[in-house]
DNA sequence: GAGGCGTGGCA
DNA sequence: TTGCCAAGCCT
């Protein structure tokens, strides 16, 4: 670490700021379900359901997934479709098959036991330096650092650090000071209170400092520049991808759903079959029926247009032309495995994994259906 | 290091 | 409406 880099550091009275933050954390803290105990699994799980994900949007999520898989073994043992449907519209989907993977591994290497050192436990699929800090402090009471973005937010205004937080070297920065600043005998309560001030009080934007516990710690707050940080500098640019699907039924009112390939985009996740345009030459209706008989050898009738969903991922965006479509179920059985096709009623979608995108679709083609009604 | 990888909430 | 964000990690 340069000095220079952060030069409020050595201002700071540690022990103060600690039992101030602290006690703030110990009378604030919300009621949260990953905090009835410490168990190491249910901690991990939480820690990786809450990457990049909104806490209230977790907690249902988080309850059903330790009602479906109250232990790391059970979970260990749960099948893969099963795992996925548990994370269905939590977004992410290779959060939960590398913590499947991590915790067969834990099964297998430590005996069901999650690792308590930095060096074992980061070598577990999906567990980077923020999950191995936050695992060891709160399961473990390891004073280790856990640098999220609402650590690295809160510290950039405590400490006045000006590097670009997006740039990945710069979190090594925020972990020196976490290790010179966290509480050697409540880690776990440490790390957890300055990312529950960053939720709470510290927010992006403009942040609630006449509440805030430690601001008579805050550089930035005396300088009143704690809207400017901290300095963010990345936008990333998302690109329009045009598709056509079909939700196509056969005589008995089953549906045709293909699985998605084991990687990219929703690996893994079951779909209505569908085909990027890259060129517009041919009417969509026709595109789709050429692209599949090229696929899958034969060629279903495209019906009624449903409606153009438009989803918006993190780096793209989806604009689906969605149809209905027929098709006698006599593709071959072989090429139904090969080809992950599978006629399924609507009860039985209810036991695959789909992603948001999808679900758009077959909600517009059931009021389509409502409608005809 | 830069880009892939989801979703829903909010100004 | 549009863009940005929210407890990151992998390649």
């Amino acid at each position: 670490m340069k000095n220079h880099d952060i030069q409020h550091l050595s201002k700071i009275d540690s022990i103060s700021f600690r039992n101030d933050l602290i006690s703030w954390f110990e009378k604030e803290q919300r009621d949260l379900p990953w905090r009835k105990d410490q168990d190491p699994y249910k901690v991990w799980v939480s820690e990786i359901m809450l990457q990049q994900t909104r806490v209230e949007t977790v907690i249902p999520y988080f309850n059903r997934f330790i009602d479906w898989f109250p232990t790391l073994e059970e979970f260990a043992e749960a099948d893969e479709e099963r795992i996925l449907k548990a994370w269905e519209g939590l977004g992410y989907y290779s959060r939960v098959r590398n913590l499947h993977s991590a915790v067969k591994e834990v099964q297998e290497t430590y005996n069901g036991v999650v690792p308590d050192t930095p060096a074992e436990i980061s070598k577990l699929k999906g567990v980077g330096p923020y999950t191995a800090g936050a695992i060891l402090s709160i399961a473990y009471g390891k004073a280790e650092p856990a640098v999220d973005g609402n650590v690295m937010r809160v510290l950039s205004r405590i400490l006045l650090i000006k590097e670009d937080i997006a740039k990945p070297k710069t979190r090594k920065i925020f972990e020196d000071a976490i290790r010179e600043l966290i509480d050697p005998a409540k880690p776990s309560f440490f790390n957890q209170a300055l990312m529950e001030l960053g939720a709470l009080i510290c927010t992006p934007g403009v942040p609630a400092c006449l509440l805030c516990p430690v601001r008579e710690h805050c550089f930035a707050f005396q300088e009143g520049v704690q809207a400017e940080l901290p300095v963010k500098n990345q936008t990333r640019k998302s690109r329009d991808v045009q598709l056509v699907a079909a939700i196509i039924t056969n005589e008995k009112d089953e549906f045709l759903i293909h699985k998605r390939a084991a990687k990219g985009l929703l690996a893994n996740l079951w779909e209505f079959p569908n085909f990027e345009i890259h060129t517009q030459l041919l009417p969509k209706r026709s595109f789709f029926q050429e692209q599949f008989e090229a696929d899958f050898g034969v060629k279903p009738s495209v019906g009624e247009f449903i409606a153009k969903i438009d989803h918006v991922f993190s780096h793209l965006v989806w604009n689906v032309d969605t149809f209905s479509g027929k098709l006698a179920p006599l593709i071959d059985k072989d090429v139904m495995e090969s080809s992950k096709l599978r006629w399924v009623s609507e009860k039985e979608m209810e036991d695959y994994a789909f992603p948001v995108s999808h679900q758009k679709m077959f909600a517009a083609y059931k009021s389509g259906t409502k409608r005809l009604l």
